[in-house]
RNA sequence: GGCGAAGUAGCUCAGACGGUAGAGCAGGCGGCUCAUAUCCGCCGAGUCGGGGGUUCAAGUCCCUCCUUCGCCA
């Protein structure tokens, strides 16, 4: 799963489609892609980061056609909802691409003539049922009902001539080079999921649409009636960009080095039709398409009408980018779905940066403000807690870069986050608060150690939080992130730098208090284990007699399956004679605790239901065995 | 239907070269007061989905069943 650090870092995300509006899939998948771009090269190796839109189909013709605009300038006017969104992100991209771009439209019919001139693209024939919502042909059976089987939409039968790319020439090169480079595709249960879905034999891609059908496309270089099948246009984007056909030593340099962050659902395009692709153009394969996973949105809330779904890319707004990026980075396990709440993203923000993280840098900083001058201390006296200390905070980039190139990116934030309450240990023992009074130098060395060990953090959390991480490393009067992971020295925090933190860097949130809906009951919903707290069982009354001076009490010694029978004080006289419930069978709380009523001490308590008639004690509609579980 | 994955503490999940079950959160107790009611320490009697098997020894290997999820252009 580890990959060396040699040559370039080129990382690519999907080009998002213009049509649709961004999301936090789009946006989990960017930043993801950014925070890996930006560690490379904090670990100092060339990278290379590209996004883009993808502008052709069917569907762009069809919404541009809805405003009364041509294709391209409906493009022009949705690919900013993208390309303006990244720097709100801090999405450090060295490039956007256009697939309407003609650096990229060139490319794309470059590639088709040398295919078509190889024998490799065939006219064909082509008849099938086609949903215009997904633009896919589906075979009779595959219909539902007539229906498009993955809308319901309408479906119309067709029958036209079509360009095939012979993609089945290439299954066994495939499954063989997936077999040769286990990593190839991450995670494994995508890569078994490709594998499977070869087991099968794979047929040609159908490559083209025809103008009359769909003019809004990339002609085919070798019949002007024909466009270029949107998939096929858009996946040469990863190349385009980088100087396929037009740059060949930037191109070999950068693709070299290529990997593609996909999102699970567009698993079979990149790692079948992609790499068939690649193959049929002689172009080398990318080091690994890594899959991540869906973020599930408030899952178990949604059904129960509360109202406002979250909008994650409004915590951006709300809370701000920087704990967005983090949690996105931190709660969710590259290649598995995560579950997004607006709850547990301020338990993120509270816990881990407002609690700890910022809390660190403002008791220090504060502390150094009120005793020390305003100015970062001089490192004397050491204190037998100092190595330990620094010895962590040395071996954690070694750590932290493991991490990242296993792209174990929570693991990597949960590492740094460990060196924080590391430094409020640190501080918690040195307790530079208490010794200030007696020693000075002492008390100075601690808090130069915490700030050293917050510099650290801070600079291998920078990926994650590059604003952030930014402002308080200039709070604190720290250099500025270092370029690369091994200029990171401890002992470089100058002392007399000025440390002025105004105020508290991540402000805490109160939870949203989940309103409770008026419900039937007026008592709150418990949960499960609340209720199973309570013990009930079934007990027999072995004896009953009243209780003297008190007209409500009766006496029980009730057995519940126990070696002792227990005695039971309960206020059911008025309603029971002892003669009629001796040797009845009813419900008692065992694990109440014992209570004196009129001097007796009660063990346990009967259940019975009350009205205005007075109560009425509940019975086993059949005798069970005393002692029996009730739940 | 075929193939695959997962089912571990109240919650979210680690752990799988077989050798006395771990973290975070929640909860309980204690400490500190520089700090954003923050920080630090201590506290887990969990049939590791059920059943069977291999083994001196099984969350960890094998079989089977149940449940959930994914993929099948």
């Amino acid at each position: 799963m580890t990959e060396s650090l040699d040559g370039v870092f080129y990382i690519t995300t999907p080009i998002y489609y213009v049509n649709d509006r961004p999301h936090i899939g789009h946006g989990y998948c960017t930043v993801l892609a950014d925070v890996l771009a930006r560690y490379h090269r904090l670990f100092g190796q060339e990278t290379y980061f590209l996004t883009g839109t993808d502008e052709h189909g069917q569907k762009v013709q069809e919404a541009a056609a809805k405003r009364g605009m041509t294709p391209q300038e409906h493009a022009d006017d949705m690919h900013r909802h993208f390309k303006d969104l990244w720097p709100t992100l801090h999405v450090s991209n060295d490039d956007f691409i256009r697939t309407t771009e003609p650096r990229h439209t060139r490319v794309v019919q470059k590639a088709l003539q040398q295919l078509w001139d190889k024998g490799l693209i065939y006219r064909g024939e082509y008849e099938g049922f086609y949903s215009p919502r997904v633009e896919k042909f589906f075979t009779e059976d595959e219909l539902v009902d007539g229906k498009c089987p993955e809308t319901g939409g309408e479906v119309n039968r067709i029958q036209e001539a079509n360009y095939f790319f012979k993609m089945s020439l290439y299954q066994d090169a495939l499954i063989k080079h997936i077999n040769e480079n286990p990593d190839f595709i991450r995670p494994e249960s995508r890569k078994n999921e490709v594998l499977g879905f070869l087991k099968k034999p794979l047929q040609d891609l159908c490559i083209s649409r025809p103008k009359a059908r769909l003019s809004w496309g990339i002609p085919l270089p070798f019949d002007p009636d024909f466009v270029t099948y949107v998939w096929f246009d858009a996946l040469l984007n990863y190349c385009s960009a980088i100087g396929l056909y037009s740059d060949d030593q930037r191109f070999e340099k950068l693709w070299s080095g290529a990997h593609h962050l996909i999102g699970k659902d567009i698993l079979t395009t990149h790692s079948v039709y992609w790499t068939t692709m690649l193959m049929a153009l002689e172009i080398p394969l990318p080091k690994h398409i890594i899959a991540h996973g869906w973020w599930l949105i408030d899952r178990s809330k949604m059904s129960k009408s509360l109202g406002n779904v979250v909008d994650p890319m409004a915590m951006k707004d709300k809370y701000g980018v920087d704990s967005l990026r983090y949690f996105l980075m931190r709660e969710m396990v590259v290649g598995l779905d995560a579950d997004f709440s607006e709850e547990a993203f301020l338990k993120r923000h509270n816990f881990d940066l407002a609690n700890d993280l910022g809390n660190l840098a403002n008791r220090l900083a504060k502390f150094i403000a009120r005793s020390m001058g305003g100015v970062v201390p001089t490192l004397a006296e050491g204190t037998e807690f100092d190595d330990d200390l620094r010895q962590m905070a040395q071996e954690l980039p070694a750590k932290v870069r493991q991490l990242i190139l296993e792209l174990k990116v929570d693991a990597a934030v949960e590492a740094i986050m460990n060196l924080v309450r590391r430094v409020n240990r640190y501080v918690a023992e040195t307790e530079p608060f208490k010794v200030i009074k007696t020693d000075p130098a002492k008390a100075g060395t601690a808090v130069y150690n915490a700030l050293e060990g917050l510099r650290f953090a801070l600079n291998l959390l920078s990926p994650v939080m590059p604003g952030k991480c930014d402002e308080l490393l200039g709070a604190i009067g720290a250099p500025p992130v270092v370029s690369r992971l091994e200029d990171l020295k401890w002992g470089d925090l100058k002392a007399g730098a000025a440390v002025n933190l105004p105020e508290a860097p991540f402000p805490r949130h109160e939870l949203p208090k989940v309103e409770e809906k008026p419900k039937k009951p007026e008592t709150p919903l418990i949960k499960f284990d609340h209720f199973a707290a309570v013990d009930l069982r079934v007990g027999t009354v072995l004896t009953a007699t009243a209780v003297e001076k008190s007209d409500k009490l009766l006496l029980l010694s009730v057995d519940l399956g126990e070696p002792e029978p227990r005695t039971v004080v309960s206020g059911i006289a008025k309603e029971y004679s002892p003669e009629a419930i001796v040797g009845k069978q009813f419900v008692f709380v065992v694990n109440l605790e014992p209570r004196k009523i009129f001097g007796i001490l009660s063990e346990a308590m009967v259940l019975a239901g009350h009205d205005d008639d007075g109560l009425a004690i509940f019975s086993p509609l059949r005798p069970l065995p005393a002692g029996a579980k009730i739940s």
